[in-house]
DNA sequence: CTGTTAGCGCTTTCAA
DNA sequence: TTGAAAGCGCTAACAG
């Protein structure tokens, strides 16, 4: 082989078997108005000629990609490429792939990729917002051009004509943090991310809610809200927090695995004992707080199935006959606690 | 807007323009053959009519997609994602998407996902062989079609006319082994994973040239090669190994940064104090080793640099004039050993 | 500097 | 049951 082939394509089948490129087309495409000797002869004579279908102009003359195209705020964080694999799986299960695209916490770049899906390259969105995205402008654009939409996660206000998948944050978090309560703990310390992500604005209410019902003292001495978006950088931000602290919590809820394990570090290594000393709960469960020790206490947020569920969503609207006055679907995954070594 | 709206093409434009569609088309490729004024012209018109370029079109006709397709074994490894963060990274500036592909561990999968991309819908491949994949038929048929592919971490043996990328595994964990022997270590313990898999292969290879340079006995009681592909029975193996163990070692070199975390959990479970009792030592650094308590000493793989020497070399395919006769580039990455608290 | 025209490879009416 | 032919929206060679 010294030299790139040219591919196989319909009208060299027709011609070896002095028929029409229609023909051909509707016998590969098993279609019963063909004779079946005259299909298994073409069937024969493709896979002979070592035929492979143009992708691309079976789009264009089709108008179907079978492409979903996805934004996620970054690769590195397992709840999206969890999330991922649940799409992933779906997806492929009904024919589609999966076209990823990172909008690197951006909003500029969640703007520009979403552009770019624009393009005719997919047929459909699945879209979890940066911290930063506050207009829905973007998405709204989209969703009129009839490209169907369905939105997870992080999302700040509602977009007409996108479906919604969520989990019940506020609800998770009230719930752990009135576990540590009914277990007696007292000065319950709180660990969150950017105010500016819905996700933990709703986290912090549900810890908010929860003190309030159990009339717990509020101290403003035990609350964090990180600012990083970067590892390194919450590791010091949290270390920091407990050198400071005034007062000495007994239990701390943290809104990420990562915030959860970098917490049992730092008061690991202060000296505190987990959990005789301190209680210490995770946002996420990921994997990792299986393995560290002691293990770590969670809030498991199905990202699987949240995944499985924004693709199912998405396909149900490709095959909806008037995507425009789409009834939006707002969907509330539950989560669950699950009780490790560090309560 | 309550129905679903006709694109806007090149023809419309030229149309209110009164001007040809081939200008139109090169006026706004920004052809300087076209007059300034006309260029202008049609700028604003396509702008004010929302003009959107359809990406399948465009594809077809000039017969680039600007699509590469990444297939690699699994999402749930960080290795993984982060070799496809640098890819994304690279090709993102040269204008290129990823179609990532999981190939779920199985040769079936990754050769009905390589097929699946010779439909034209990639410019080129990028594939990360699963420990199944002992034949390269489907490869090097992918390769005879003239698709350029590069291939990445676990090559069982030479493809002609791909490029490969691979890290020094025998050399890093020889150097890591050679680590624990200077630090004193007399019974060095050896974790690693299927035997199937070249890396894993490699990393023994390592150990033991490292062991008998130094005229270590070589213990196989003391040398465990997991067999399973899940975490959870990851786990449960190598707690076997450790409580069914007979010699007591004063070291464990292991193969993942996964394992070295479960043998540290395992053995803190177990009562051994680290680093006193017993050193253990990774292999990835991919973030985790650095949280735990001890924190883990790792040989830290470029997985991030990986993705974008990848990305480098298959771009770099794509324009060279003959890509059939194409020189098969090997490259070695180098590795470094992090040395934290566990040794 | 601009227009005409012939594709790219496939799908799909319409006619036979 | 099959064929002819008109697109899908864009590029590019050629002509002027």
């Amino acid at each position: 082989m010294a030299f790139k082939k040219r591919r196989v394509k319909l009208e060299d089948i027709a011609r070896k078997l002095n028929i029409s490129i229609a023909t051909v087309s509707r016998a590969l495409d098993e279609n019963p108005r063909v004779k079946l000797s005259t299909r298994e002869k073409v069937f024969m004579t493709a896979k002979a000629m070592g035929y492979m279908p143009n992708q691309i102009a079976k789009s264009l003359s089709s108008g179907k990609t079978n492409i979903i195209g996805v934004i996620i705020p970054r690769y590195d964080e397992p709840f999206f490429i969890e999330v991922c694999r649940g799409i992933d799986n779906y997806a492929r299960e009904h024919n589609y792939k999966i076209l990823i695209s990172s909008s690197r916490n951006s909003f500029e770049f969640e703007r520009e990729n979403l552009i770019s899906f624009e393009r005719g390259l997919v047929d459909g969105i699945i879209l979890s917002p940066t911290h930063e995205t506050e207009m829905f402008a973007h998405i709204k654009n989209v969703i009129n051009k009839g490209i169907p939409v369905v939105l997870f996660d992080n999302i700040r206000e509602e977009v007409p004509g996108a479906d919604h998948v969520i989990i019940e944050d506020d609800k998770a978090s009230f719930n752990a943090v009135e576990f540590l309560i009914k277990k007696g703990k007292k000065k319950i310390a709180f660990i969150g991310g950017i105010k500016e992500k819905k996700v933990f604005q709703d986290r912090f209410k549900g810890y908010i809610d929860a003190m309030k019902q159990y009339e717990m003292t509020i101290d403003n001495d035990l609350i964090l809200h990180c600012e990083s978006l970067d590892r390194e950088f919450e590791d010091a931000e949290i270390q920091k927090f407990f050198k400071e602290i005034k007062t000495q919590p007994d239990a701390v809820f943290t809104c990420t695995d990562n915030y959860g394990l970098l917490t049992m570090k730092t008061l690991l290594k202060l000296g505190y004992k987990i959990p005789e000393d301190i209680s210490v709960i995770g946002f996420g469960d990921l994997g990792l707080g299986e393995v560290f020790v002691p293990s770590l206490t969670c809030v498991a947020q199905p990202s699987y199935e949240m995944g499985q569920k924004v693709a199912e969503l998405l396909i149900a609207q490709f095959n909806e006959p008037n995507d425009v006055n789409h009834k939006k679907t707002v969907l509330k995954l539950k989560t669950e606690l699950v009780i490790r070594d560090s309560t």
